[in-house]
DNA sequence: AAGTGGTCTAGACCACTGC
DNA sequence: CAGTGGTCTAGACCACTTA
């Protein structure tokens, strides 16, 4: 194994492609557990720092995780999917498996770190809002548990102008949540934009969702629109990502 | 700086932590040079191998990227939309060259490693577009590569059935592309699904789509219908997360 | 108690960048 | 040519898990 491919490569990387491809050619089940460091500097003859970053790419890949004082074990991917449209109404359409498999089912959801305040919005969220300059905006904050894992960070902004004074500002807005209650107000959401895109955690983010080394996040922007067009809602979202699929359908 | 928060935490994380913050606090501007091993040693008393672990931390925050000879560098993010919509409305499709076009904006958008072959679908595929066991597609495979860099792979499936002996088996489809053809073989897609997920990149994915450390990819999985609810398509693709948005418009 | 991964030190040589 | 990051070695101590 001294020599393998091209020759030019670093051996940690050999090391870990070598196990990157035994994982993903089932050679590892989900769960099992990897050689360990001890295992690596037997095996190829290298030093331990040497084996440890070889083991850290397979983290970092976010194919395996580290248990201090056991192993590394093969990491397992089991989404839950997000529906971005048909949550809304159900179609003549058959509902589809993902290509992922995805287990909803009997897992349950719970609601975690609420709060509702008012606050000085920041800038893009004013942009998205149409706010003028030290425009104030509702904050509502919560955090999403899934089984005792937290998955969804989310915070949702609402013009003062229109939310004030309304149960939109209780930490419970009532049956139907806060769409039932902008609706009632004259400004019910009928159009929606979401944008998605992903990076790598902060430490802030890596803590409040309980992150693994290697697990990106997706951030989503969610703007509501009344039938106006003018925006009632914007709702910065964090996702675990490998908690996630998200799912967008639409016709034409 | 020795002792700061908890003091529980590990010397590396804590230098990680207050770079990254003065990075996010806009102390050091997109592209400026950070403080190099050298430095961190020097500031705050540590060995190099503590110092690079550090610096490894923003790289994999994909807040930083290294230049080997030169230094650190604080990155920069900035993505092209894919509008996931309105781009397959029936405006673009039939006439324009790709639908790519709508989202480039003055960048250069090329074509890449093109192929067309028949093979056997994989197992997900396979079942994505109801094929029988050992059914045969026509694979159509490409990078796209945005001002030089790449940014996409993509795999698109079609059912042998539907598409053998078609214009879509050749490298160039004609006008309007593959979905212009589907059309006029009475398989004109109507309702399309995207599943995206989002992960760290594989070593084949960092070398063909050229990725820094630290970047996750997105992969979109999307199915096109025919009117009479037939998969025609089943296009995977991966995309370098750092150069995408992805935006999803709805009503209702 | 033995084994594991996590942190840290103190060296070394290399390839590359920039002046 | 001096400085940079990339790779690698050979140690050390710690906290944790498992049996």
């Amino acid at each position: 194994m001294t020599s393998a491919t091209g020759g030019s490569q670093p051996k940690y990387w050999l090391i870990a492609v070598n196990l990157g491809e035994a994982i993903n050619g089932g050679r590892y089940v989900a769960g099992s557990r990897l050689p360990g460091e001890n295992d690596i500097m037997r095996e190829h003859g290298v030093a331990r720092a040497t084996a440890r970053q070889a083991l850290a790419q397979l983290v970092n890949w976010g194919l395996a995780e580290a248990r201090k004082g056991s192993g590394i074990y093969v990491r397992e991917f089991r989404p839950i999917v997000r529906d971005g449209i048909e949550r809304l109404g159900p179609s003549t359409w058959p509902a589809g498996a993902s290509v992922w498999a995805a287990e909803t089912e009997g897992r349950e959801m719970a609601v975690d770190q609420l709060e509702v305040a008012q606050a000085d919005a920041p800038g893009h969220i004013r942009a998205l809002l149409g706010l003028a300059d030290g425009g104030r905006a509702v904050l509502r904050s919560r955090r999403y548990v899934l089984d005792g894992k937290p998955v969804l960070l989310s915070r949702s902004w609402l013009p003062t102008a229109i939310a004030a004074g309304s149960p939109i500002t209780q930490p419970d807005p009532g049956a139907g949540g806060i769409y039932a209650r902008l609706a009632e107000l004259g400004h019910a959401p009928v159009r929606f934009r979401e944008d998605l895109r992903s990076r790598m955690p902060q430490p802030t983010e890596i803590e409040r969702l309980a992150l693994a080394p290697g697990t990106p996040v997706v951030e989503i922007c969610r703007i509501a629109f009344d039938a106006g067009g003018t925006p009632v809602e914007a709702n910065e979202m964090t996702a675990d990502a490998s908690a996630y699929v998200f799912r967008y359908e639409f016709d034409r």
